[in-house]
DNA sequence: ACCGCTGTTCTCCG
DNA sequence: TCGGAGAACAGCGG
């Protein structure tokens, strides 16, 4: 899924499509969707949405009369607008606006979940409490990165995945933001320098800031979907040469996850 | 047809 | 306590 900047587009796509709009009904399957949350409490939202937040990955939605709900895309989730009485594949859930106009929370994979909960209570949720900042909401400055990271004998680019540390970045993202840094993914936090780590953290800004332009439209796209150019850097791009060097670029696994960097602009083993 | 890959998170095991 | 492996699921390409 949907990283930070993706959840980001989601949240605003919300924010417009529910402007001066109320829920009339709600539906949803019974899927994986709502784990073991409360699938009829969605069912019976109604109203106005007069909050919709984020923090990292999460979507943090309130409703009126303090209803809220907790959502995650996961892999494949994303909100969809629809003109009634259109169906929608792998639609799991779904609003009815009084403008004939349905929310589709679609999700092929099952990896999302949503959680209706009370909205007083969304920020208290244990999932969210145990996020390290958001970099878009909270800011983010070198110092801080350093503090968020520094800690950790893992490789940085699981450090930066860790959403204990800093919320929102996932494969594509942090590894977007180590070849902009000039980071190897496997290096250790503790061998950074200042500068990087200065860079390091203008990098997670900058691929943030670029997600988001990159994915400003109507409906997100993720890259594996047909048709869909690889708008990254690095992500996806083995075998294919460095835009800065012309180095062939390589890919590796790194904690379960395939990692690509450019072994000229990234070296292994930190120069001077 | 089968295998392996996919941007998430959680749980379990050593 | 930490880190890695596997699981949850569906589709797609080789």
């Amino acid at each position: 899924m949907p990283e930070l900047p993706e959840v980001e587009i989601e949240r605003r796509n919300l924010e417009r499509w529910f402007r001066k709009r109320r829920i009339v009904s709600a539906e949803a399957e019974k899927t994986r969707t709502f784990r073991g949350a409360n699938r009829k409490a969605f069912e019976s939202l109604r109203g106005r949405l007069v909050d919709a937040s984020r923090k990292g990955k999460y979507l943090l939605l309130s409703f009126e009369g303090g209803r809220g709900l907790l959502a995650h895309l996961g892999m494949t989730g994303k909100f969809v607008r629809r003109s009634a009485p259109a169906s929608e594949p792998y639609s799991r859930a779904r609003f009815f606006l009084d403008n004939r106009q349905v929310i589709h929370f679609r999700d092929t994979r099952l990896f999302g979940r949503m959680e209706p909960v009370d909205a007083a209570q969304l920020w208290q949720l244990a999932p969210i409490r145990s996020l390290g900042r958001d970099p878009l909401t909270d800011g983010l400055t070198p110092a801080q990165l350093k503090e968020a990271l520094g800690g950790t004998r893992q490789p940085i680019k699981v450090a930066l995945m860790d959403q204990g540390r800093i919320a929102g970045l996932g494969n594509i993202h942090a590894a977007e933001a180590l070849y902009r840094a000039r980071i190897h993914p496997a290096r250790k936090p503790s061998s950074l320098r200042e500068a990087e780590w200065s860079k390091l953290c203008s990098a997670i800004l900058a691929t943030i800031q670029f997600g988001l332009e990159e994915q400003d439209s109507e409906e997100i796209e993720y890259v594996e979907e047909p048709g869909t150019e690889n708008p990254f850097l690095i992500y996806g791009r083995a075998g294919e040469r460095c835009r800065r060097c012309g180095t062939v670029i390589q890919s590796f696994v790194q904690a379960g996850r395939t990692t690509h960097f450019c072994p000229k602009c990234q070296p292994r083993r930190r120069v001077g």
